[in-house]
DNA sequence: ATAGATGCAAAACCTTTGCAATCGC
DNA sequence: GCGATTGCAAAGGTTTTGCATCTAT
């Protein structure tokens, strides 16, 4: 978990979550529908914090309300992405998996025997990213970077 | 394409490259059998040097034998990871892209607009994976790390 | 001869799409 | 009311699986 201004009143979610006010906000500058299906997504992926697969999300809508199609789940996933709340990356199986966009830029270190994930940042990352650039020009699409392996419990197993 | 030690005898592939007596050796030993469909994928593998798709391979074997079915190539790409001769990420699609398992270590640099590819390795990716290491204990598995983004010409458009 | 591989066909999986009915604005 | 959004149902693409047949060893 990367520090940033935490404690503030009861209602604001944690930081790196979805901010509700502003898919409100965002939807209503496009002439775009807050509907219960889309309060269901947003809800859906504020519980799972930082990375859910789609298929995990259709499942927790489904079994909330039956009626709940997954066409729907990925048509919102779409929204929410255009409107550059959300982002996608591509798990250890190759299936979609969405995290909230937030601004401080960080990649994920993902356990291929536990699954477990760890964000990382800071000047590890920046001293990385940054001899990338300069050696090859190429801008890295951070918040894509997943990087794969096992973690401290797993490699000794 | 990164510069290689090119043209010696007709016989030896590239470094980096499937090596034919290692599958036959391996197969072998395993009480496995080298037949004509196993000796196609490796010959496919082998033309696109670094990065197959799945379907590339199974369109590539079907192109020159019509009777050539798709769950032939999967299960010979599953038995090549198997024995250790290739590994395979999830490209910017989430489909499975494999390549040979060499034993040099390096990452691969993705842009996400043309689809080129360049492999890093050396330094920059070693300091980085120590410092991986060292901070968090974990263990990256390199030749699954996959740095998307955007390349040099693609960046200015 | 015999265990291992193939082809075939069907299914599983995830995701997308067209369309008529619905519902937020 | 209008137009965006949904549910439904069907299709799409990729990968897996079971089984009878065939074949490399």
């Amino acid at each position: 978990m990367t520090a940033s201004t935490a404690g503030r009143s009861p209602a604001p979610e944690h930081p790196g979550r979805l901010q509700w006010p502003d898919v409100a906000a965002l939807l209503r500058r496009r002439h775009l529908r807050l509907t219960p299906q889309r309060r269901a997504v947003v809800a859906a992926l504020s519980e799972f914090d930082g990375h859910v697969t789609a298929t995990q999300l259709v499942e927790r809508c489904v079994e909330r309300d039956p009626d709940f199609v997954p066409s729907t789940v990925y048509r919102t996933l779409d929204l929410l992405e255009d409107l550059g709340l959300i982002t996608h990356i591509h798990d250890a199986e190759g299936r979609e998996e969405f995290q909230p966009a937030d601004e401080a830029p960080h990649a994920h270190l993902i356990c291929r025997v536990c699954g477990a994930t760890h964000e990382i940042g800071g000047d590890e990352l920046g001293d990385f990213l940054g001899q990338i650039h300069r050696r090859y020009h190429f801008d890295v699409d951070v918040s894509h970077l997943s990087i794969f392996g096992r973690c401290e419990s797993c490699a000794s197993s």
